[in-house]
Formats: structure tokens, sequence, C-alpha cells
DNA sequence: GCCGTCAATACGTTCG
DNA sequence: CGAACGTATTGACGGC
């Protein structure tokens, strides 16, 4: 049996994992020796190699499973209890689920050999920890959705006050802007802000408004020219 | 394989 | 301090 500094991950598992992978400080590595290979008809054969790193199954750090699956005898079968896997067990499971989410059938039944549990129980605890894992992203998803929508509220808000304020401010505007407001010509829609297409009717009065401004300055610089001569 | 659900267990909190 | 209760985690199952 390895111990824990020497472990060299030889997991291949069909997972495109090849070789002696380093080992990180306080980095737990599966220390499975599963290799599949792929015949070229496409059919995986299992390899089991080096079977014999594979005995510890003690809960070395105070586990609390009542009774390890290895242990259960025949007259056993019958009974319901749910088992606790080992931490090694776990940790193993979980090691391979971060690098494959679902194993083959061929892979289920190495992996449940090398941890002397049944297939089915490796089958269940990828189904549970897929489930599961969706469920957390669900609600990380979820979460930052919530986030989105918060924000935008926000900015919304913050929008519609300015128009606001950008309205209070032009009631004291110009007076062609108050001539324009009488004519009721920029419409602006009170629940989008988008300014309104103005009528046939509105559009002379402006033409009118226009015209007369343009007259009043056209009088103004004739006043100032003469003034300055 | 996924989903919903149940059930066993661990763990935290409250209360007398 | 220990019983009672609530909650989270997780192994297992059946239905689809």
């Amino acid at each position: 049996m390895e111990d824990d500094e020497t472990c060299i991950t030889n997991l291949s598992l069909g997972l495109g994992m090849r070789g002696h992978v380093p080992k990180k400080e306080n980095q737990r590595v599966p220390c499975l020796n599963l290799t599949f290979h792929l015949s070229p008809k496409g059919e995986e054969a299992i390899h089991m190699v080096d079977q014999q790193q594979r005995d510890d199954h003690h809960d070395k750090a105070k586990g609390f499973c009542l009774k390890h699956p290895n242990e259960i005898s025949p007259d056993d079968s019958n009974n319901r209890k749910k088992l606790k896997l080992t931490k090694e067990q776990s940790a193993t499971l979980e090691d391979i689920f971060k690098l494959h989410t679902t194993l083959n059938p061929a892979q289920k039944q190495a992996l449940a050999e090398q941890l002397n549990l049944k297939h089915r129980q490796v089958e269940v605890w990828f189904q549970n920890r897929r489930a599961r894992t969706k469920l957390k992203q669900t609600e990380v998803d979820r979460e930052f959705l919530k986030k989105c929508y918060e924000k935008l509220t926000n900015e919304n808000l913050r929008l519609k006050r300015e128009l606001q304020e950008l309205r209070a401010q032009n009631i004291g505007a110009t007076p062609m802007y108050i001539q324009l407001s009488k004519a009721k010509t920029l419409s602006i829609c009170s629940s989008c802000g988008e300014l309104l297409k103005p009528s046939e009717e509105n559009k002379a009065t402006i033409s009118k408004v226009i015209r007369n401004s343009k007259h009043k300055l056209q009088t103004k610089v004739g006043l100032e020219g003469i003034m300055n001569s």
C-alpha cells in the first residue's frame, strides 16, 4: 500500500489521464490503477492493473460508517440500513467525478471492484452526485440572475429619476421651448419616455414657431448691426 | 440517466 | 448536561 506522500496517480479510467501525475502539496489524488483500453471495434475492456494497493479500507480518519459494505454478509442483504461510504471511498469517487461525471458500465464495474463496492452503489453514487451538482449550480445561477435583476431594477429607477429631473429643468427653459411646449409638439410618452411623433397639425405649429424665432433673431442681429456701426 | 422521494445519520440549537 | 427537536447530508429506490 502506498502511503499518501508517495502516491502516484495512475488513474487512467479512460479519462485521458496517463502516466505519472505529480502530487501537489496537500492535494489528494485518486490512487486508482484502472486502465481501460479501447479495442479497434470500440469495445472497452477493463484491465485491472496493480490491484494490490487497494486493501486499506479502514476509515483512518475517525470514520463513522456503521458497517462497511465489504462487511455485509448475505444475511444483511435484506438490511435496508443505509451504508456510509468510508472517507477514502468518498474521496476517490469525488476525485474521479472531478475528471468525469459519467462512467460507462465497464468503468463503473472496475471502480466498484477497486473500491470494494457494488456496481449499483457506484452507479447510484454518480447519479446522486450529478443531481446534487446540478442542484447547486441551479442555485448559483438563480442567485446570479437575482442580482442581475436587482441591478437592472436599480438602473431603471435611476434613469426614471434622471428623466424626471430633466423634465423639471425644461419647465423653465427658453421661450422657444415654452412655445413648443404650448404647441404640444414635443410629447414624451409617460411610461417609456420616448419622444412621440408630432401630428400634421403640430408640425405646422412647429414651423410657425421656428419662423417667428428666426424672424426675431434676424431683427435682433439687424438692430445690433445698426448699433455697432 | 434523470428526477423525486424516502430514510438513516450527523450535527446544531433550544430548553428544562 | 442531556433529551428533544430541526436541519443538512447522502445512500438508496422506483418511476419515467
